[in-house]
DNA sequence: GATGAATGAGTGTTCATTCAT
DNA sequence: CATGAATGAACACTCATTCAT
């Protein structure tokens, strides 16, 4: 018996993410994706049972990468602000060094398929930043709103400005990072 | 000459806007969006060159009466806070009274086809809200960050707490609204 | 508006009819009907909706002409082993003359197509017939056993002899089919 | 040298015969019945050449057991009719109590591969009631028709009303075989 | 002998677009 | 201006079979 090629998943994973972000979505076939993957398009159907299983579990394992690097150097004992800061640049730095894999998760999250991922799974990984959040209300440093309104000033502008193809005229510089870490922390600090 | 059938046009676009919000870009093809404006497939090819014409028109259409929305009442004598209190206001305004036009550009903007559309053209329509800023900045009422970071806070959360689906705990009541004005104020001011 | 080609249609037919024949319901696909149609797999799909509704429409079809051929010069004023000859040798005649069709309803009935036909309504032209038998069984000349039973004996028989794959060493002349009627006669017959 | 496992060959047949039952000739994939009989596909293709090889050896071995059971307590110095209604019900009493093996055989013969079958080694089972049919013919007990023409008024009649799916109004109760026994005797006798 | 990985060729179907009227 | 017929190319996916172990 042929042993299952490793090899082969990576490459088929990597042909992907790097489809969808070169050419969308909507326009990254089965066939485009084996063909970039030197691979036939019937071999992707041992690996994943069909297209969306492959996209959405492409997409699942980068997010839980992207959650692990949110939380390094994690201390849940030291104040508010420092953990914020921390967890900010974490995200920057991530993404800069993982550019291919954070396009592939935008593009995801924009697609029909976004809807298929159990969001409640993925969103467990960030517990963590969730309660140093609810923390926060509690120590009367944050404001005292919705959960999703303190992400749409956090998590959404964090992911606007990492978007080359949105935010044409910033560069992440660190300066630019710090800068826009204090407009964030304006937003939500009482 | 028999001229152009404004009436058959119109048809085409709500046709369009309908499917997309209902069945998304992907599925939306041009045979059933002919069908949903009881009009021929070849009668679409008439009044665009191609689909992608059909759909950035579309976009570049709807985005020209946000802009105006937005900037109704717009008064640049007014001091800075009270001109960005009245756009944020107008902009969840003109959201919650066009949801399905909004939720076309939503899906438009996440699809491959919004790299087609001339972003400087729509920008400039948004051009006195651009100077209002500059003129905070310049008088020193809010931080001097580029325009695309002020946006990040801005505009971004704006769209983000509109969108139902990215943002499902969240009513859009004026207390909310007005809430979360606190907060981009916040981070944009000095 | 070019106009609906009925010559296209009826190629795509008789290229249904020929494929089937040739090579059976199962390799039949639609691509090769298209090519042996010299037409579009995609033309296929304006006159049909699916290849399950090309291939029973094309049963249907057949079905009522064979049922039109079977009742010809069908007087019930007559007496019933007339009305059963004349059925019988309908039955030959339209079944020598219209080989490929009763071949392919042959091929038909034997493919899980078959489940998906109305037969109710396909056997309601045979209603007539059904009629006669009954009046057979009440005037006594024939036995009185179920319909299914006297089917077995007549319209099977019929079918069998009629199929030179199974029935390899007879041929239909005049006598034979003479002969033939006399055992399905003895059968049925008080 | 290991012996080629026996167990393991009568698990493809029962998955064969137990898939093409429930799902079809056409589904009945040899992946599938690989999954069925918990074997690996490459499998089947040791003990059988292709996937022809295996449907028509399956066939053949059924179509014996068949050819045995029909003579069963074969005695061909008894009257004529009394063999003949000894057959009868051999006939409807193996295919009582063999359902899933008649099913898969009426499948077979009405698939393309049908054709690819020796029917004359097939045939040559049966060859004791050939004769007794031929010394039927000499006795003047029958008809002197083609032997082809007496299968169709016994054979065919007996394999239509054992068809559930063909003859749905009939039972096979005891008293029904009986009176089909008649209609058969009554087709053939002199 | 036995296996699961691997595959090219094929499936039915839909697509954006053009043609002839 | 307006149309429905027509199409080649593409789609996601499955197939019978072979390969390497």
């Amino acid at each position: 018996m042929r042993i299952k090629d490793e090899h082969k998943q990576e490459a088929i994973i990597q042909a992907t993410v790097k489809l969808v972000n070169e050419i969308g979505f909507v326009s990254s076939s089965v066939s485009k994706i084996a063909k970039e993957a030197n691979v036939s398009p019937a071999t992707i159907y041992i690996y994943y049972k069909n297209k969306e299983d492959l996209l959405v579990s492409t997409y699942v394992e980068i997010k839980q990468k992207l959650s692990v690097a949110l939380l390094k150097n994690f201390d849940s004992s030291k104040p508010f602000m420092d953990i914020f800061n921390t967890f900010w640049h974490n995200g920057f730095d991530y993404i800069s060094k993982n550019r291919k894999y954070y396009q592939y998760t935008e593009q995801f999250s924009n697609s029909p398929y976004s809807e298929l991922v159990d969001h409640i799974k993925v969103e467990k990984h960030f517990e963590p930043m969730l309660k140093v959040l609810q923390r926060g209300i509690d120590q009367k440093v944050i404001k005292d709103v919705p959960y999703d309104m303190l992400a749409a000033f956090i998590f959404y502008p964090m992911m606007i400005l990492s978007n080359s193809k949105l935010c044409k005229t910033i560069e992440l510089t660190s300066d630019n990072i710090d800068q826009a870490f204090l407009l964030a922390w304006d937003a939500i600090k009482l």
